[in-house]
RNA sequence: GGGCGAUUGGCUCAGAUGGUUAGAGCGCUGCCUUCACACGGCAGAGGUCACAGGUUCGAGUCCUGUAUCGCCCACCA
């Protein structure tokens, strides 16, 4: 059964000189009013489309690849609309976490003291770039965790608007009434439930264990967020010594060397297994340290022999924990040399480390450590200059430290082969649109060390909901800590009581005490699904919404978002949090560099929404192939503006025929008669079932193509053909035929297009329609197909083939296009020849031709005869 | 080191399961102020489909290798 286009009104209103300018403001508002995207809560599950909307950082600028990747996402969510489903789209920010705390402490030039108290009368301070210039030069201001939190808040609330702003301006088709705030009260209290429940069930857990640590932010890292940047450094050859002689190692941390506790080769390794067992003492500071085998010790870098300290990398950890050796640490959360474990040096080594290296920085500690060694003979020859990866927090300046401390974590694999190969195959699970970005995937959870450290040393987060009970001496159980009730959350620990306590007993001993830290943000993002669809609070809206069906990101994030996000579903629902996702590509500058912010490229989407308009720029957007990284180009703006435009005056030749009186034609699909509205309807159902396809497969692009191609040929050809007989110029019949078949294919190219051009789709749809475009149901072939009857696309085909061969010969003889022909003869194969017969009025008006004969021949050919120049006299 | 993707006219890109003279748009050139549109229309020039082999009657499209670019991953002392 074919659902049958929307009927037309009564009355239509086809503006004189239709224009795109002031379209986003003015249908903004009219869906905001008639609350078109407003998500229906009455449609049970399979009538429901579900979107994980990514949360944009909206500490972060506005950035034309927000536009790009949303913009795709948004066509997607109109096309479900269409297609009848009830679409639920939220929209989500994220303003939870450290990107937030830098900018507020840059914003207001203020720094975050947790020891400091809450100032009740603190006042919101001037923004730094409206201070005087000596202003700016000021320290910053100390302020307690509240007042901080409170800043948080005054500023995302700001940057949140921005951003609404720029995506409504940009024609998104999300439920505004559906905003949630990764830092806001559901969030956090989502967030805390799971994480309860995962404790619960044994997936969470604290260790004290040896993690890397970012000096400057003071906090922990996961491994999602690391990455390495190509640094200089040197190997440093350092003389330890043995009772057989000298052992040559080198480093490129020489100011770890205190914090040595063994020698390590590998097992195979000739050079170096006569030492194995035996012990040899280091340089400067005579420390006996243990030479020991061990496989990953590679013996074709450096001398082959490495020095374990604790820490200075990842495999410093492997081999301390494998080899079971001491810890000797002696780097701090600040990022300088501490006080060493007296008993792990001579006294004469623990007075050289105090009187020279203690208190220094990394970076000033290596200097005079390289000093000391020249001088004590110890370096051997200069130090070699490399460049190597070093690990860096993503977000960080300095490279990663590794210092021991107890850290919440999160089961995700990375300790357990039965849950990564159950993780692997949620990820076949999961459709992927492009498919091989599983690949990501699964690289990534195939190249898991360790669990997921989700504790951060931060304050702008979603803290834990524990405390922990105080022993006699005032120290932390940290074996038996309280646990928050669900019905209490979101709590926070540093200002909420524990059950069964009062708050007299806050840090004191026999008392409580609140755990001081927060969150990982991936561990209040990885739970957007749940955070969106209500679970645990609204269980009617989580049971007709999850699990999603949709997650829109980009691959960068796969690591990340994605898969935490698959982790904890997993863990708390046994599935998939969603059946698709869509990983976008990139917004690339011409140089073909990604956009970003430092490197000083980024265009402001603001601007071009201005100068082009919203349609314009989706139109650029949606051209970008689902996971193709796109180059920025304006000519695409252009080009998009200039479709929207002709979208509005072909519509306004299509609507203004017969004096514009509305005659409703498409209502009466018997009237298309003639062989060339037939044909073309024909061709436009065969687009409509590409369009349809490639929507179902997630393929917005393709759609778009197909569409646009379709229609510039329409208006090309088609409409240049039938405009004669539309006009009346053949009788009623002749020109009913044309303009019920002009309304049906301009009510079905409205259509395939508003999920791209939501504005100018809307507008001519306003002129003739009732309702919405975007309420309205996704054109439908079959009917296309009945109105085509015995339409063959052969003959528009050869239609235009012969309006292109007479317009280039009044091209080439410099004559206007409108300019006379005597004659036309077409030589055509026979079946070429019949279906041009059926359409040779119409070919024989738009050339302006008084004959147009067609003959059958072997040699197909149009012969053309312009009419003679006119006599002057 | 492992993997993924890309490489088509000056630019930005299409070319699904291999099949007639490789398509758009921008830019360029020329023409046309035509009653939907000068925020326009019509037409034209412009391509060894990165390179080298191979499969096939036939390859931009499949296979192998190479190069360049981008990205992801990896226990680089």
């Amino acid at each position: 059964m074919s659902t049958t286009a929307p009927t037309p009104r009564e009355n239509w209103s086809v503006p004189e000189k239709p224009g795109l300018d002031g379209l986003e403001a003015r249908w903004d508002a009219a869906w905001e009013e008639q609350g078109t995207y407003r998500f229906d809560r009455t449609a049970d599950r399979d009538g429901v489309y579900s979107i994980d909307t990514p949360p944009p950082t909206v500490s972060g600028s506005l950035h034309v690849g927000h536009v790009f990747s949303y913009t795709h996402t948004d066509t997607i969510a109109r096309y479900q609309r269409m297609r009848g489903k009830s679409v639920f789209y939220p929209m989500g920010w994220d303003d939870n976490g450290l990107p937030t705390e830098r900018r507020v402490q840059n914003y207001y030039l203020v720094q975050c003291d947790p020891a400091l108290p809450y100032d009740p009368d603190f006042v919101t301070p001037t923004p730094v770039s409206e201070r005087s210039k000596d202003e700016q030069k000021a320290m910053p201001a100390h302020i307690s965790r509240r007042n901080f939190i409170d800043l948080c808040n005054t500023l995302t609330a700001e940057d949140e608007k921005a951003f609404e702003n720029l995506f409504r301006t940009l024609g998104l088709s999300v439920d505004w009434e559906r905003t949630y705030a990764t830092i806001d009260d559901r969030s956090r209290r989502v967030a805390q439930r799971a994480f309860l429940r995962n404790l619960q069930r044994g997936e969470a857990y604290q260790a004290e264990a040896p993690v890397l640590w970012d000096v400057d932010f003071q906090s922990a890292v996961a491994q999602a967020e690391l990455e390495d940047r190509e640094r200089d450094g040197a190997y440093h050859r350092l003389a330890f010594h043995g009772p057989d002689g000298d052992v040559f190692i080198e480093t490129t941390r020489p100011e770890l060397l205190p914090a040595c506790v063994a020698l390590v080769a590998h097992p195979d390794d000739e050079r170096y297994q006569p030492l194995f067992g035996t012990t040899v003492r280091t340089p400067l500071f005579g420390v006996e340290v243990e030479v020991h085998p061990h496989p990953l010790a590679d013996p074709e870098k450096g001398s082959g022999i490495a020095m374990i300290c604790t820490f200075g990398d990842l495999t410093d950890v492997i081999w301390w924990r494998e080899l079971q050796l001491p810890t000797r640490a002696i780097v701090t959360a600040n990022g300088r040399l501490g006080t060493p474990d007296a008993d792990a040096m001579t006294p004469e080594g623990l007075a050289l480390y105090e009187a020279e290296l203690a208190g220094k920085k990394i970076a000033g500690a290596q200097q005079r450590i390289v000093e000391l060694l020249r001088e004590s003979g110890e370096l051997v020859g200069d130090p070699e200059r490399i460049t190597h990866p070093v690990k860096f927090y993503e977000k960080g300046d300095r490279p990663l430290e590794i210092i021991t401390s107890r850290q919440w974590y999160l089961r995700n694999g990375g300790r357990d082969a039965d849950l990564r190969a159950a993780l692997l195959e949620r990820g076949h699970e999961l459709h992927w649109h492009p498919p091989h970005m599983r690949v990501r995937y699964e690289n990534w959870v195939n190249g898991l060390n360790g669990d997921w450290l989700v504790s951060r040393q931060r304050f702008f987060g979603v803290s834990f909901p524990i405390w922990y009970p105080l022993d006699a001496e005032g120290l932390p159980v940290h074996d038996s800590p309280i646990l928050a009730d669900e019905a209490s959350l979101p709590v926070d620990p540093a200002t909420d009581v524990p059950p069964g306590y009062t708050e007299d007993q806050r840090d004191q001993p026999g008392g409580f005490t609140g755990d001081p830290d927060v969150m990982d943000t991936w561990a209040t993002s990885s739970l957007t699904p749940q955070i969106a669809t209500g679970w645990g609070e609204d269980p009617d809206l989580f049971e007709r919404t999850f699990p999603m069906d949709l997650r829109p990101q980009a691959h960068e994030i796969i690591r990340t978002w994605l898969f935490s996000t698959a982790v904890r579903a997993h863990l708390e629902h046994d599935s998939l949090p969603w059946t698709n996702t869509a990983i976008s590509g990139w917004v690339l500058d011409p140089d073909r560099k990604k956009m970003s912010k430092s490197k000083g490229n980024v265009v402001t989407p603001l601007d071009h929404l201005e100068q082009f308009g919203a349609d314009a720029v989706r139109y650029w957007a949606a051209s970008g192939r689902p996971g193709t990284d796109t180059a920025f180009d304006e000519g695409q703006l252009k080009v998009g503006r200039r479709l929207a435009i002709k979208l509005l005056n072909a519509s306004r030749f299509a609507l203004g025929l017969g004096g514009g009186d509305g005659a409703a034609r498409a209502t009466d699909l018997s009237l298309v008669t003639e062989p060339l509205d037939r044909a073309m309807l024909a061709e436009l159902a065969r687009l409509v079932d590409e369009a349809t396809t490639a929507f179902d497969g997630y393929d917005y692009a393709r759609a778009l193509e197909r569409t646009e191609a379709f229609f510039w040929d329409f208006c090309d050809q088609y409409l240049e053909l039938v405009k004669g007989r539309a006009y009346g110029g053949r009788g009623d019949e002749a020109a009913w035929s044309a303009q019920a078949a002009l309304q049906l294919s301009l009510s079905t190219l409205l259509r395939l297009f508003a999920p791209f051009l939501p504005f100018v789709t809307e507008e001519v749809w306003s002129w003739w329609q009732e309702g919405s475009v975007h309420t309205a149901p996704w054109p439908d072939a079959s009917q296309l197909r009945d109105a085509a009857a015995d339409g063959d696309p052969q003959a528009f085909e050869a239609a235009a083939e012969v309006l292109g061969a007479v317009r280039r010969a009044k091209t080439e003889a410099k004559r206007s296009l409108k300019w006379p022909v005597d004659s036309v003869v077409v030589t055509e194969s026979t079946h070429r020849a019949a279906a041009l017969q059926g359409v040779a009025d119409d070919v024989r008006e738009a050339a302006n031709a008084a004959s147009l004969t067609v003959e059958v021949g072997a040699e197909p050919g149009v012969a053309v005869a312009l009419a003679p120049e006119p006599d002057p006299a």
